[in-house]
DNA sequence: TGAATAGTGTCTATAAGACAATATCCC
DNA sequence: GGGATATTGTCTTATAGACACTATTCA
């Protein structure tokens, strides 16, 4: 063996990767590795979580999954799984969305981490939040290979970027009760989302390929939860060179048509 | 034995928490728990960096601490450590901050997450990012049981908030090597600083209780990489209600003296 | 034709940038 | 007084909000 301090590392380390030596190395740090007993204080487990966000009914809404084992058993979670020890927290996260989901090249982005040591009442689970944006086809189309996903129509109860938790609620309006901090990972997002929307064109990732200004307003209106100026929004929409119009037209709308307009790539997403 | 599938568990966990569960519970995970190996598939570890932060010379300005270890021995680190079974992530934060710069009761914040399953050659180490803001005295104060911390000059090689990795240099101009991926951590602080200058008052965390309106604008000048304007500047502050003028000047100042200024507690920060 | 929304033009209020004029300190 | 920066005031320009008016589709 190399380096003796491999020894006291953790004996699934040891066993596994013999040379390794201490990952931050300084005095501090081999003093406590020293006096460390790795069976006294197992590894924290790493999950991923993603919070899916849509726009359907003019609402935010999130995919949450029943759970069907102890604890909080029946109430709802969002998909998540381990961080396999080969793998990327960007690819968990993918793989996560893909195996629960069944989306692929999906719009995600790391969110939070959230490490309280008693968020999770069995041991000690720290998980990466990601959020992930898809617009209401995609979001419908969404399936869980395990269980019985379900649209779950966030409420905010706070205005601009205050933060916290937000509530949950089915379609037809009954409360539903998160698992875990689950609600303020999707209270982060919103967040993440209304800071977010101010000076980055995250809102075409909730649009289908073509759409009206309207319904761009809309969007941003759903997720700011206020009323945006309907002049103001569309003078910058078109100022801003990250829409260009299709000359195409809705149709069957019962008033006049709106032009067709199509995000246009280049700008930093 | 409550519940059969804690044989499935890492020995550790199994010996420590007989009664645990999978702590992410549907059909696919069970699947995956089912035909996972623990002993093949060793838990990640979990380490916290502190990115701290202040401005020194009118130049961003950081502290890391060189390594006396292989590997990427004498490449300089961002202090850090790692996350303890019961300690959230915020206290393990503070604890690197207290033990290896001597700094309590600091502006600290998570940052980001960075997982990449090489970043560290040893093993899987994932690291939740934090940056802490203090003024130069605090900041020259701070110090090391463990070695010989230094003042590093962070320079920026992008505008705006295109973010990527930055550049470090020691007071006499000369670079130096930062270890693993701390540029990529570094430069994740600095466009998070930036980002957050528009609409929360954290300059303040980086200027002496009381501070003049230049002393100000050349925090936010050094912190977005451009000058600004002086008027509006000045207006923008004054207006902001964020400010509170003392009443008292500068002195020995060459010139006319300018008032001294307080930040006004209340605001979000 | 009427309902409903799309799209254009104009006016006003506000904030930013530019610049001039004055104030106040130290030497 | 001279040098240097603070502070105030004014003018110009860009943008947001408000509102009136015209355009176009379907029923």
């Amino acid at each position: 063996m190399k380096n003796p301090k491999a020894a006291r590392l953790t004996k699934q380390g040891s066993r596994r990767f013999p040379d390794r030596v201490d990952p931050i190395v300084d005095q501090s740090e081999r003093d406590f590795l020293a006096t460390y007993d790795p069976s006294a204080f197992p590894h924290p487990s790493v999950t991923v979580d993603v919070a899916l966000i849509s726009i359907t009914h003019q609402k935010l809404t999130t995919f949450v999954v029943r759970r069907t084992e102890y604890p909080q058993r029946g109430s709802w979670a969002l998909p998540g799984g381990f961080v396999r020890f080969s793998e990327s927290l960007d690819a968990a996260a993918a793989r996560v969305l893909s195996t629960k989901a069944g989306l692929r090249n999906v719009f995600l982005e790391q969110l939070y981490t959230f490490g309280e040591p008693g968020r999770d009442p069995r041991t000690r689970i720290i998980t990466v939040a990601y959020y992930a944006l898809v617009n209401v086809d995609r979001f419908m189309a969404a399936d869980s290979e395990s269980g019985r996903p379900i649209e779950a129509w966030i409420d905010v109860p706070w205005e601009g970027e205050a933060g916290g938790p937000v509530d949950v609620a089915d379609t037809s309006g009954a409360p539903l009760e998160l698992a875990f901090d689950h609600a303020d990972i999707l209270g982060m997002a919103v967040k993440r989302l209304r800071g977010k929307l101010d000076y980055t064109p995250i809102g075409f990732q909730l649009l289908p390929d073509t759409f009206t200004l309207r319904q761009l307003q809309e969007v941003h209106e759903t997720i700011l939860g206020r009323r945006l100026n309907k002049d103001s929004f569309r003078r910058r929409m078109l100022a801003s060179g990250l829409l260009k119009g299709t000359g195409k037209r809705q149709d069957e709308v019962g008033h006049r048509p709106a032009e067709l307009f199509r995000f246009v790539k280049g700008a930093a997403v």
